[in-house]
DNA sequence: CTAAAACCTCGAGCGCACTCTAAGTCAAGC
DNA sequence: GCTTGACTTAGAGTGCGCTCGAGGTTTTAG
């Protein structure tokens, strides 16, 4: 067996990836994943490593703030094959647009902060 | 007349600080004002220069995820006077390790996103 | 074989932050 | 003075993303 092979139970990649199990089955219900997650033996799932570094993208892809919708939308095309490869590229590309918006406004919101403690040192010491 | 005297419509303060007037109301009654907002000449809110400042600073922590019960905590501290000082900076404090972080993670998601454009573009061409 | 722990589905519930509606009041231009 | 549009309050409604609960099944350890 080779070390791709192996199955993960949901608690397993609820702590790989940090979140829930109760999250990862919803995920799942909301069309998120790239393939029906594999039931080991019986009804319980059992994940592969190839699941988990979706998740993983994902939790990445959520964590900038990609609503759910379009990272369904994104599964969705990658479930319909390789010829949706210049759409799927497109949303990245679309949302990496985003995502350093939110790094120049954190930044600049970080600025702020750090004037505001500075006069609050200033007037402390 | 000095232009700190300058009084704004809520209209104005929305236009200036990219919120709506409903939450700019909202904001209001959820505590989060330094200070009661003066009514002009009757039931309408008139904005002083610095009820703007501080709404564009509490636009700052929001968007930085603070929550609105902390800004709430941040204004009562505020409005409790000087001696809450040394609260209100290390309330400052306290988000600003929580900014940093949201930054560090926002940029390791861009980079997983680029390598995957990355991939991407590899592929296409 | 049994008990406990982990898993399952389905559907309801929740928290947050707005966002809107209704019904009315006020202000500015003609 | 009257109309039009901006403003007011109080409270209900919305959307998103989970999060939980009930009631049942399966796995695992002893």
């Amino acid at each position: 067996m080779t070390p791709t092979d192996e199955q993960l139970s949901i608690s397993e990649v609820a702590e790989r990836t940090g979140l829930s199990a109760h999250t990862l089955r919803y995920y799942e219900r909301a069309g998120l994943m790239l393939a029906p997650i594999h039931r080991a033996s019986s009804t319980h799932r059992a994940y592969s490593a190839r699941d988990v570094t979706w998740i993983i993208f994902l939790t990445r892809l959520r964590s900038t703030s990609l609503p759910i919708a379009s990272v369904k939308e994104y599964a969705d095309l990658a479930r319909r094959g390789e010829d949706t490869m210049p759409d799927r590229l497109e949303l990245l590309q679309r949302h990496r647009v985003s995502v350093v918006a939110q790094l120049a406004d954190i930044q600049a919101s970080l600025a702020a902060i750090d004037y505001k403690i500075s006069l609050y040192e200033r007037t402390t010491v």
